[in-house]
Order: C-alpha cells, then structure tokens, then sequence
DNA sequence: GTCTATATCAAGATAGAC
DNA sequence: GTCTATCTTGATATAGAC
C-alpha cells in the first residue's frame, strides 16, 4: 500500500522535474513573457490541465524554476566552501566570488539560466511574497555576503564601494547580456568568452 | 494655403512628440509587454484610434522612442566632441567614454532611458528590420568604436580585450540593472551611485 | 482627424469525459 | 490523473459616426 502510494510519488516527482527543466529552458531562451504554458506542456510531454493540476498558474511555473536555479547555486556555493575548508592553504574569497561569477555565466551560456524581467514586472512582485524563493534567495546573498566582506577587509575588493552595490553587481553580472550578445558572434572560444567577462567584471574595461 | 498646412504639421509634430514622450516614459516604467497602447493613450491624452493613425502598431511606437533615445545619445556624443575640439589639452578618449556611460545611467536614474527586452523578442527582430533605427545604431557604434580604439591604442583600455566586448559592455552598462537596483535602496546620493557603478565598470570591483 | 464602440486574437485557465 | 475541448480575459487593432 505505501509502496504503492511512494511509487505514485516518485511518478509525479518526475514529471515535475520534467516540467521544471522545460520552464528552465524556455525561461533561459525566450524569457518569462515570450513563454506559454502550451510550450511548456509541449516540451514537458503532457496536456497543458495535467500541467495546471501540478502547478496553478503560470508564476508559479517560473518561481519553481528560480528556487530549482538557485538551489543549484547555492549547491555551487556550498562545493566551493568544502573544498576550501579541505585546501592546504585558505582559497582567497575574491577567487570563490569570480568563480560563481564564472559559473553562472557558463551555465548562462549553455542556456540553463532562467532569467527573468528583472525590475517592475507583477511577476517580481509575486516572486517576492513566494517563502521558498525568499529563503533561498537571502541564503545565497548571506553567503556571498560574507566573501564580499572578508575580500574587502582583507584589501582584494575595492573597499569603497558598499558591499550591497558589490553584491547586486555580482547578481546583474550573472545574468549579464554581454555574454549573450558574445554568443552571437561566435569567433571566440567559450572559455575566452567566461575569461573576459569575468575579467571586466573584477578588474573593468581600463587598463591596470 | 502652405501657412495652413504648415501649422497643421506643426500640430501633428507636437501630437507626435507627446506620444514619443509617454512611451519613453512607460518603456523606462515598465517595460515593452507591460506597456499597453491603452495606457500611451490615456498618457498622451488622445484616443486610441487617433494614435493608431500615426504609428500603425505598438512595435512601431516602441521603434520611435528608441529612434529618439538614441538620436540623444548622439546629440550627447557630437556635444562631447566638440568641447574636445575647443579644449586646450585633447581631451582623453576614456574620459568621454566614461562620459557617455555616466550620462547613460543618470538618463535611466531619471526614467527617460526607455529600456527594452535586449534578446530574443519578436521586438528585437522588427527593430533589425528599422532603418532609422539601425542607422542610428550603427552611427552610434562606430563613433564610440573610434574612441574605444583609441583608448586602447593609448594604453586607457585593456587591449586584451577586443573592441566589440568592450562596445557591447558599454551599451550593456548604459542600461544597468544595477542603477535601478541601487534607486529602491535610497540611503545614497544620486552622484554617488553614478560615481560607483561608473567606476565599477571602468576599474572594477577588485581593488586596485 | 478624432473619438466611441467593436472586432479579433492570443494566451491563461478550467470543465468534463474517460 | 490525464486529455480534449472550451471558456474567459485582456490587449492589439479597426470600423464608422461626427
């Protein structure tokens, strides 16, 4: 009965994570607004009701692929943490920081980056009144926090810019659409892409 | 009879720049798809109908606002180009660059910068199809393309980078999530933000 | 030339059969 | 629990009176 019942589960599960990653997908390629739900029904295999019955609107659609995105930065975060906590010497924290920034652009890249309007939309809105995405959202922030601060006390990171413009800087540049209009002209390679972007980044557009 | 017709254009032009206006203010608030052809309307207080007749879709009104922008960021260029012939010393090439970018941001600061989807709408597509658009576009880019190299020919910019990352940077930034992002946390002076996000873009985030 | 009223359509959401 | 078929809404666009 309850292994049943548990089988039925893991069912649905996976119908969900499947029309996660399509909300993902078609976040990251067309954005929110350009996404219909029969898109998403489509890519996910299944009618648009079965779709409705999972997930009740089309916001909550996207805030379940936002809180899954941050998840996995927050996962990123927390593998990088691990492996400092195993280095011989401490990992500077200017590293960790252009090495999320990095992430996050190369996963931009490969088109797994739900982006969203990113000001003044009801979505924004309603994303703000979601508990799951809050939680995470501060989580992450809190840890980036903490690098933003030990970087600047320890002289890696311009002291004086407040750490709250560093750290909206460092969430704009993730979803930066430098690296989509570099994608289009596609003479270079993906890692000169990341290094370059990254570099204006941490060290600007003017010669050191 | 000319006379008559003359200040029935001139009606028209004021009727016209009104529209132009309030798009530019609601592309600035809000966006293209939250922006609707009711709210222009009501905004340059005419109906709807009588707006259709001169710009016979919402894409062509948004293609007019961003004719206009960029036709000031021109007007800003050529202003900066001839301080620079009257000036005693040339002035830097960077300097005018980081100009043109601060100028950018405290246009958006103002909600006068009207902002659009920069990817993968069905805009951007009709807009590459605008010639008053793309003639401005394209006048735009080789003006700052022609200071970008030389900056970089004078050691002012990195030369790692190529010009085209460095074009595309500067138009990303003039449109800035940042600057929004820093207006709502209002406990900083407007030159401040401006000084900063400039700053960032130029120097970086890293210490120097 | 401008406005009121209406057509048209796309997309979010749902009812009901199976 | 899933799908087909349908409802509903809001926004673009237009017809026709004045």
């Amino acid at each position: 009965m309850t292994a049943r019942a548990s089988i039925r589960q893991q069912v649905q599960r996976v119908r969900e994570e499947a029309i996660v990653g399509a909300v993902n997908r078609l976040l990251s390629l067309k954005g929110y607004d350009a996404m219909t739900v029969d898109e998403v029904a489509a890519e996910a295999g299944m009618a648009k009701a079965s779709l409705y019955k999972l997930f009740p609107s089309k916001e909550d659609l996207a805030a379940a692929a936002m809180v899954a995105a941050l998840d996995r930065a927050l996962a990123f975060v927390d593998g990088l943490n691990e492996q400092a906590s195993r280095a011989p010497v401490a990992t500077l924290a200017i590293a960790q920081l252009k090495a999320v920034v990095r992430w996050a652009m190369q996963t931009q890249l490969e088109g797994e980056m739900p982006s969203l309007p990113s000001q003044n939309s009801s979505l924004s809105a309603s994303l703000q009144l979601n508990d799951q995405y809050m939680d995470r959202l501060v989580a992450l922030s809190t840890k980036l926090g903490t690098w933003v601060a030990d970087a600047q006390a320890r002289g890696q990171l311009n002291s004086a810019f407040p750490a709250e413009l560093v750290l909206y800087t460092l969430f704009a540049r993730a979803c930066d659409p430098v690296v989509t209009m570099l994608k289009s002209s596609g003479q270079y390679t993906h890692e000169q892409k990341l290094d370059w972007v990254t570099a204006s980044t941490f060290e600007g557009l003017a010669a050191r």
